[in-house]
DNA sequence: CCGATATCAGGCGGACTGAGATAT
DNA sequence: CATATCTCAGTCAGCCTGATATCG
């Protein structure tokens, strides 16, 4: 909308500051919508869904860790990590035995099932990315993701990750 | 355990192709997160949430409406629409009529209340999108709008808006 | 006693489905 | 009858809070 190069056009400084459908959070907020359910319906074709997912890549990448160590990783909240770990043990992805060094925590560790599903897994999200960024050239996916990144960066609470 | 531990490095082929914390979907989905509270947080002290405002702005932008209207424009479920204008009546935010023209419908307008309260909340947008684009220069605030608007209408399930 | 951990119970808002009522 | 609109009831996952037991 009128560029300024021009003789003041000042006229949605106060009404319509950039236009009320097209503002960023409404953008973030439909975007995610449709790519969670995007990658939901993927997801639900193999039993899971995104947070078994998250927790899984995050037993993956950080080794048998406690779940408070998961929880603070994924911004997870450690009540609703429970039923996580419990639908991943029954599917015999993850196991969870006490810490011997400190019985307080749990130690989760992934199985040889649960690293070869975890790859299965990750092709939903892959698809699901592509079929999302399917309009955008290379170096533009590359400029969503880091200018993401960064509003996220800004945007976290206190100091996390 | 047990498998090709050869000491091969051709591991994040297959296996995390960008990097599973930084894809688009769950950047997406954490920053939508964390917009969306930063803005409700503001819209709970004015006794709203975020559908009281984008029907408040549908209604602003369309004039009177009727409600399968509003539906389409905010993809927002008609049978959620009926609470949200529940309240915004009993606010007095809006007036619901059926459409003499057409008995079936309600026509939803906006009142001289309806249209200042909107105005204070619009402040509330602007406050929570300046937050959250506090690290990015203008143009790439720019950019970022820009491409989440192409992704979304590329994710758009079948002609909406 | 205090703090951290894990678990459980439950609330709340948002997205969705299905049934029913009414008008065209 | 068939369709469109609105309303209501209820499901479900996600996010959150609070309470409890246990261990250090």
């Amino acid at each position: 909308m009128a560029m300024r190069d021009v003789h003041c056009e000042v006229e949605e400084v106060g009404a319509t500051p950039r236009g009320r459908d097209h503002g960023l959070v409404w953008l973030l907020g439909r975007a995610a919508l449709r790519s969670h359910q995007s990658l939901q319906e993927r997801f639900v074709r193999h039993g899971i869904r995104k947070w078994h997912y998250a927790v899984l890549a995050a037993v993956d990448e950080a080794g048998p860790v406690t779940q408070a160590d998961i929880s603070r990783r994924l911004s997870l909240d450690g009540s609703d990590l429970v039923g996580v770990l419990n639908d991943l043990v029954s599917a015999g992805y993850v196991t969870r035995n006490p810490d011997p060094a400190n019985r307080r925590r749990n130690l989760v560790a992934l199985t040889e099932e649960g690293a070869a599903a975890l790859r299965e897994f990750d092709v939903c999200v892959v698809e699901t990315e592509d079929e999302l960024l399917a309009t955008l050239a290379p170096d533009e996916r590359k400029q969503l993701v880091s200018l993401l990144a960064r509003v996220l960066d800004a945007a976290r609470p206190a100091g996390v990750e």
